[in-house]
DNA sequence: AGTACCACCTGACGGC
DNA sequence: TGCCGTCAGGTGGTAC
């Protein structure tokens, strides 16, 4: 679930709870979630340094520590932050945990282990070994249509596709498309300029709005306005905007939710 | 370049 | 009651 509106929430969070602070020491609980180095060296890299700016690219996490080097988080679907100050509070599937000086914690939370966590050297060359596109936050037409210039493939599955743009997943992509009321399978050749358009305002619109309005908390999906998609998703629940019912496909290999009467299949 | 499928992982849920 | 299959979905790998 964690998305780029979901990761942007976390990096905010982060801010106010963890930036500035310095990291007394980690604990990792399941070394599972690690990527690619060990327990003992993550330890290293990470005990004795401050955490002095963060960053988030797509749905990856990435604070910069003091005396360089960046601690990377990506949640998979179920990651989430919590920072807590008594022991007896320290949250079920805390994976990894960082005790700052004075007492205050945080946890890198994870029920399934699809995240990691680890380290880097330098952001950009993370971003560019992970082969991220641009970030979908803020991206401007000309960018957007340069990211998705010369494809053919469905409009869906590039929205998805981390390489292309990074940040969106699938539940903000049946958002998105439901929004510009295009159909999953349009091609990207098909959509044109004035579809193209459409689907570049109704992106930047929903990450928006999802951040302003506390993307992946607890109620989240009671503060969205009317008319949206995500607080629907189910096979026959009734579409806000022209009482057809919602329907599922499969796209990009995911289970797609949309209203086939809203988003009619292109040409049909 | 694209697609299709599998694996990773755990919890919820329906069927029997 | 309890076992089993299936699904959820982000990512990464492989085969076609």
């Amino acid at each position: 679930m964690p998305e780029l509106p979901d990761v942007e929430i976390y990096r905010r969070y982060l801010d106010e709870h963890a930036l500035g602070k310095t990291v007394q020491q980690v604990r990792v609980q399941d070394a599972r979630i690690l990527d690619g180095l060990s327990p003992d060296a993550f330890r290293q890299r990470l005990e004795g340094r401050r955490l002095t700016a963060s960053r988030r690219h797509g749905k990856h996490l990435l604070v910069e520590l003091d005396r360089g080097g960046w601690l990377t988080l990506h949640f998979g679907m179920t990651g989430d932050l919590v920072v807590f100050e008594n022991e007896a509070d320290d949250p079920p599937y805390d994976r990894v945990r960082f005790d700052f000086a004075g007492g205050r914690h945080l946890a890198y939370v994870n029920r399934r282990m699809l995240g990691r966590v680890g380290c880097a050297d330098d952001a950009d060359a993370f971003i560019d070994e992970h082969e991220l596109g641009p970030d979908a936050l803020g991206l401007d037409l000309q960018a957007f249509k340069t990211a998705l210039g010369g494809r053919r493939r469905d409009v869906k599955s590039a929205l998805m596709d981390q390489s292309t743009i990074a940040g969106i997943g699938n539940i903000y992509a049946d958002e998105i498309l439901y929004q510009a009321r295009l159909h999953p399978k349009t091609g990207l050749g098909d959509l044109g300029e004035e579809g193209l358009k459409r689907l570049h305002h109704e992106m930047c619109r929903i990450l928006a709005v999802s951040i302003e309005r506390g993307a992946g908390s607890e109620r989240f999906t009671e503060r969205l306005p009317e008319g949206w998609l995500l607080p629907h998703r189910e096979k026959g629940a009734r579409c806000r905007r022209c009482g057809g019912s919602i329907e599922t496909m499969k796209a990009g290999g995911r289970t797609t939710y949309f209203c086939p009467r809203c988003q009619p299949e292109p040409g049909g």
